[in-house]
RNA sequence: GGCCAGGUAGCUCAGUUGGUAGAGCAGCGGACUGAAAAUCCGCGUGUCGGUGGUUCGAUUCCGCCCCUGGCCA
């Protein structure tokens, strides 16, 4: 085996989650979650985590180990996957890194860069002020204050600006000045064999319908209820058809009013990762085949190699 | 069968006192360094039901036909 990690990027409902399983059960492979909402423990169907069967074939990292009730975030990620990772290779296995996150691929192949934790009082203060005197108002502020960040940025791109307030008012510095460094990636340095699953989009947003119809006939709309006390600005407040499942609860919204709408925001998210992936994985290996075998058989052979 | 209301973008609709049309949603493209399933930027994609007529010019006016809904038979 000429390589030491596998990555698997792909849109959501895209098939990476099969396609990685079986993968792992033909090189004796080992799957590390690299996508932000399945780290979530109280949501399983709505972020179509791998069920017992998946978990029974092969083993699974990083999946429903966080609490919805706190924020995950990409430098978790990292710290994670970098535990991980020594983990399964110390026990002779191939890492297979499977997900739909862009940011947290790019922090575990380019890293991120080396700024300390915020506190938690600066990021309420910061967030309760944009939130008092609204976005221009915030974002003039901010820029009186880190003016080289703020060039950058858009009044209106909230969550940048927050990030790059709060970076401010915790180190004194502008964040693009610790971006100028990318502190150590976890696999830097690995061979890897990298993979963005692309099926047709027409395909694609097949499975997205069929995906969503399964969560509600699997139990969605219960696990909605339960995750009814979520405070909506955490990241797993966002996971998508809660929103609109907690809305037919309200009695705010029909059921098919919540079917539809779940799954457009599903397929526009599909298209935001597929942006990210085209520009930011364009020199990664494209599998444009819908079926598992298929895809399978294409990695297995780029792992293995031409020799 | 008769009367009425409609047929305009993928959907729901607006509009043009006659100069080939625009909103929302959907969709498409793009950005992306510590909450990224987030956040933000850009783009109308159209035989205006069909066919004849009037007109310099018809999606708009007139005739006929087709389709949908309602009412009356």
């Amino acid at each position: 085996m000429r390589i030491d990690a596998v990555l698997i990027a792909g849109a959501t409902a895209s098939g990476k989650s099969a396609a990685a399983l079986a993968l792992a059960e033909r090189v004796n492979g080992a799957l590390i979650n690299t996508d932000s909402m399945q780290v979530y423990r109280e949501a399983c169907i709505l972020t179509a985590r791998p069920d017992h069967a998946a978990l029974s074939r092969a083993p699974h990292y990083l999946y429903g180990h966080a609490s919805a009730h706190e924020p995950y975030s990409a430098a978790r990620c990292q710290a994670d996957a970098l535990r991980i990772l020594d983990d399964v290779r110390g026990r002779g296995m191939m890492p297979i890194f499977v997900g739909g996150t862009g940011l947290y691929f790019s922090a575990l192949t380019e890293g991120l860069a080396d700024i300390p934790p915020i506190s938690q009082a600066i990021r309420a203060r910061l967030r309760a002020r944009h939130s008092e005197i609204g976005v221009e108002a915030f974002f003039a502020e901010f820029a009186a204050r880190d003016p080289e960040s703020a060039a950058r940025l858009r009044a209106s791109d909230t969550q940048r600006v927050l990030r790059a307030a709060e970076v401010f008012e915790m180190t004194g510095h502008s964040l693009f000045d610790w971006q100028r460094d990318r502190g150590s990636a976890p696999l830097a340095g690995l061979r890897l064999a990298r993979f963005v699953l692309s099926p047709p989009r027409s395909e694609l947003h097949r499975r997205i319908e069929a995906r969503f119809e399964w969560m509600l006939s699997a139990g969605a709309v219960e696990e909605a209820a339960r995750l009814r006390d979520i405070d909506p600005a955490l990241p797993s407040a966002k996971i998508l058809g809660l929103r609109e499942l907690q809305r037919v609860l309200d009695g705010n919204f029909t059921l098919d009013d919540a079917r539809s709408a779940a799954k457009a925001a599903t397929r526009q998210y599909a298209k935001r990762q597929l942006t990210w992936f085209r520009h930011r994985m364009a020199d990664w290996s494209w599998i444009e085949v819908p079926g598992t075998d298929e895809i399978v058989a294409h990695m297995f052979a780029v792992i293995h190699g031409p020799e």
